[in-house]
Parts: structure tokens; sequence; C-alpha cells
DNA sequence: GTGGTCTAGACCACC
DNA sequence: GTGGTCTAGACCACT
């Protein structure tokens, strides 16, 4: 359920973030629920609680988990869609470098296109409610 | 035409790839034009030569680009498009994550799907040769 | 009346003392009142008893409110207001820092003195008296 | 100029944050400018590496500082003050808790609006410019 | 040289 | 029990 990689190029806390954002897009972690805690989750995946700490509080910042003083972190109940110019362009230049990648990788425009269709599928479809 | 952002979190030598890569797919550079010299391009950009030897070096690796030694570096007029399993899967990843940011930023799936048509449109409709 | 948010950086036992001098300032708490016992406030604001016991004692060491055994807490009678050097010193710094964040914030200065007015004003005008 | 106390009660990382905002709004530090490199300023303020390091990026969060791979980290030429309507609000809360301070710790209305002037003086006027 | 990441281990406040 | 802060010291990528 939680793997992370301790060789890859990404950063532990970085992996920690995305995977955390899947689960919750994908309805295994619900509004409401308790995370594992900070020293939990650094037993679990086998790293230093520093590292998970730095991950919980981007995720806080981000709003998509709130922690409670003393009583531990949470997935929030109000996940409020704010749109940031500034993120959407970040976004939209990312998706521009993937295509260009993925040109010179030799996929195709409806491979992707496919690809898209099939992870909104797996994130509940979540894109279309 | 050639920006560089050095307050950017990507590597300089990395924005140099990608910006290149774009360049070429876009078809303002042609197979068989001539590249800026090293120190060319690092005056243009204001960047170390060191930086820039190592963007080109990269970018030779892909086979995007040749040096012929003495007269400089051009635009590869063979571009292979190889098919390279574990290449597809990080680009695959990448979109996956893409996809999850686009959600929380609010970005609908339909939004997505017209930014790809209008970048395949940018890139000369290289995706559709 | 009395609402406490539990995914405030502050913690809630100091949540509580600021919220109990509003009332006080505000005239809503009068002197001679009766606080809800610790057991009754930990309940309805859902919290543990020890936090609002926490509160309630450093409330009663600034003389604001007073303990009768065996009958409960009550608002203290008399307010002197001590003319603490360090305390004036700290308070200063903390105006120095809003500043500095209400510049930052884009918030002009004539904003800051109107909500400062109409502070006063909720506040059953405690300051010109 | 850079004076942090271990001792106090707010982090050394956030003493580090208001201090250069200070500076930063009296004009000692001009847009452009270098700060001391993460290590300078610690072993200049006897602290962990690490603690700087995360004040700095905050900083640079929050937009007043920018860092240059490589090279070090330099006061943002474009100060945007963005109006937070978030950030506003806890601005207003503080101040209000300010001002229930202050009346308990005997201080006058006027005092507080000739400090405020006082720091705006300081401030190099910065709210009326 | 610069900052970014990570570990190990410590102490503290809050609940 | 929880997370927040800090230190010491390490390794790495980028310029």
């Amino acid at each position: 359920m939680f793997e992370i990689d301790p060789r890859s190029a990404t950063p532990i806390y970085e992996q920690i973030i995305k995977k955390m954002k899947e689960l919750c897009i994908k309805g295994v972690l619900k509004p409401g629920d308790k995370l594992p805690s900070v020293r939990e989750m650094s037993s679990m995946i086998i790293a230093n609680p520093n590292t998970v700490s730095k991950a919980y509080k981007e995720l806080e910042r981000e709003g998509l988990i709130e922690t409670m003083r003393g009583r531990g972190t949470f997935v929030s109940k109000m996940v409020q869609k704010k749109l940031d110019e500034e993120k959407i362009e970040i976004i939209k230049e990312e998706l521009r470098q993937i295509m260009i990648d993925a040109f010179y990788a030799g996929i195709s425009f409806e491979q992707i296109y496919q690809w898209m269709k099939d992870m909104n599928n797996e994130f509940a479809n979540a894109f279309h409610k």
C-alpha cells in the first residue's frame, strides 16, 4: 500500500506527498481519516521521522491534511480546490514537457489520451463529479 | 527565443535541454542547423560554459544533436524515436502525477485535453505525421 | 459564543485565555459572573479537562478570574491594570511585527488605524473610559 | 545588526525571518542584495545550517528572497504585495489580540497609535509611498 | 563555492 | 501519546 523507493532520484519526502495525494484521490484515504503518526510512518517506510514530518507539513500547507495538536494528523474535510493562476501555469508547462518527451519516446497522442482516461477511472472518476 | 530562468527550481542545464527539444519539435530548429557554440550560448543566457556544455553533452547522448570536431554542433538528421520501455513507464508516471496535481488545482479533464491538442498544433502536428 | 479551533497553530489553552479576555473586555462577562466549571467547559468545547484547567489557572495567575473553593470560578471584581515594563516591551515588539506583516500583505496604515478604532468600539470603548 | 536570542520562546528560524523582513522594510537590505550564505549566517548567529536554511526557505516561499542555484540567495526584485484574504484575516485577529493585551497592560490607545507612527518612520515610511 | 536532502538523536510543549 | 524545533554531521547536485 505504501511503497517508497529510497534509491529513487525523487526525494523520499516528495514520494510520500505524491503517494498521499494519490491515496486521497483514489478514495483509499477519506476526509477525517487519521494518518499514521510521524513515528509510525517513519518506521513503516524505514525513513527518518524528520523526512516524514517534512512531507506532512507540505501536505498541510497545501490543505490536504490537518494536524490536531497532540492528537495526530488527519485528512482534511474541506479540500478547497483553489484556482491558483501561478500553479495552473506550472502544470501546463509540465504537461508541455511531457508531450515533448512523449513524442521523442515514440508515444502516440492517442496513447496518452487513453492513459488519461484510465487514470481518471483509477481516481474514482474524480474529474467528472 | 531562448529564455532561461536562473531562479527556477529546475537546473539550468535541464532548462536548456528542454528548450532545445521544444525548438526542434516546433520546427524552429531543423535537422542540420548549426547551434550556437558553448561560449556563445553561455554568454547569451548568462550561464557558466560548463553548464551549457553539460546540456549539449546530454542532448548528444540522446541523439538530438551531433558535434563535428572543429566545425561546431548541429541538429541531428536522424532523430530516431526509440521505444524505451523504461522511459515510457517514467513518462506515464509523470503524466499520472500531473493528472493528480491538475485535479487538486481545479483543472478539468477537458481543459487538459484541449491543452494537449493546442500543444500538438504548436509542435507542427508532430504527433500526427 | 465560545469557539475553539483544534486545527489552529495556537494551543487550545491559549485560545481559551484569549477568548476569555475578549469576552471580559467586551462586557459579555462582567465582574462577579460565574464561569462554566472546568468539566462543563471541556465538554462544551470538546477538549481535555486538563487543557481547560491550564487556561483557568493562567487566567487566575493574571488576576482576571478567581476560584472560590467549592463554589466555582468567577470573574474578578478588581482587574488592576498593572504597568509591567517587560510586558509593555513585548506588546510593542508584537505590534512592530504586525506592522511588518501588514505591509507585506498590502494592508494600508489607514486600514490598521480604522480596525483599531472599530475594535475599541467592540470593546465598549474600554480604552477611553 | 543581526541579533538572535537562542533562549527566546520564539524559534530561531522565526527570529531570522522576522529580522530579515525588518531589514528589508527598513531598506538596510535592498532588492538584488546578496544574503549571507546559509553556512556564513549559521556561523554568524551560532546556529545550525539547517535552522538557517529553514528560515531562508520560508522567506523564499513568501517571495521576499530568491535563491539562484549554486550562486546563493538574494533579496527579490519584485516583492509583489499579494492581497491574500486569509492572511489579512489572520493579521486582523493578531491586531485584535494585541489591543486586548495592551488594554490589560494599561497601555493607552494614543500610545499605540504613536508607536505605529514611529514604526512607519523607522520603516522609511514604507506605508506611505 | 552554493543550497537540497537525509539521518540520528535530542528536548520540548501540548493533549 | 502527538508533532515542533534544533543540533551535528553526512552526501549530493548544481554553478
